[in-house]
DNA sequence: TATTGTTATACTCTATAACTATA
DNA sequence: TATAGTTATAGAGTATAACAATA
């Protein structure tokens, strides 16, 4: 890497962004982490024809817990009409399908298919590279584990 | 208040999102967090005529840093573009004024008029209210420090 | 030649309501 | 009567390109 680069630029000088309330501002700090850590996960899904949302799914499909279509609507925070197209997105793709529920015969059990798990263990490894190259570039291991034992604490 | 209520459905129960790759995903937390945080902000806003964005620049503009719009636009990860669109609101609200910059011409300095400042005062008490009703509600004192000083260290 | 604010446009994300089939 | 999935639609948010005035 010559001329690496890109990656993301942070903007406004320190010395300009002195006094303001939304620097104490929780709500204000999390949105812009957010929106770095989106662009992030973006640009590296980007070669692997996914959007965050899509991985956000296929992620939550090849992992042990089957959930139904209404499962990861709340989970996600995604209506439940958004996540149909999501899942019929990844199903053309091949990458997850839909199965009855055995308890519910209204219920979709979304789980990822063969080539959907390779799809999403090759899509994780550029999520996670990228995302150690922008968020978590200015904290320490220990640091890490904190900052998401309190942001779990605060998202369930 | 009796059925007071509302506020935010965390949905999910517990239960069934056990094993998951995006539980100990920073960014899928802040992604969530955000959502919650962006929803219990927005509620809060409503009576108050102001949208999440809206009242982020009102704050900037009533704070004591004088930003131009393009500061603005850095700082909220905003496009020039929309800084405009939201800078001519709160004018036509008669809450922020552009005045010309002496040391650029070409830039506008975005300032809250004293009623701004009036706006502003009374919107963040209903957004602070609502948010330690939602996303600091799980959390002690000093977690709120600590999650505040290390949202601070990744955001800039 | 580069930057600030501006206009315009297209695209994505989000919110809402209504329908069907099951429960 | 309520819930899971679906369809449709409108609005809010975001990305991109181009232009005039100024640096």
């Amino acid at each position: 890497m010559t001329d690496s680069s890109p990656v993301i630029d942070l903007g406004v000088a320190p010395d300009r962004i002195d006094a303001t309330d939304l620097l104490d501002d929780i709500e204000f700090l999390v949105a812009r982490v957010r929106a770095i850590g989106s662009l992030s996960a973006r640009q590296a899904l980007v070669p692997h024809g996914l959007r965050v949302r899509s991985y956000a799914v296929l992620s939550l499909a090849c992992g042990s817990i089957s959930p139904t279509q209404r499962d990861v609507a709340e989970f996600l925070f995604l209506d439940p009409s958004q996540v149909v197209a999501v899942v019929d997105e990844l199903q053309t793709l091949g990458y997850v399908e839909r199965a009855q529920d055995p308890r519910d015969r209204r219920a979709n059990i979304i789980r990822g298919t063969e080539r959907g798990q390779a799809a999403y263990s090759t899509a994780k490894e550029s999520v996670i590279a990228a995302r150690d190259e922008t968020i978590l570039r200015a904290l320490s291991p220990e640091e890490r584990v904190t900052l998401t034992r309190l942001l779990l604490k605060v998202a369930f």
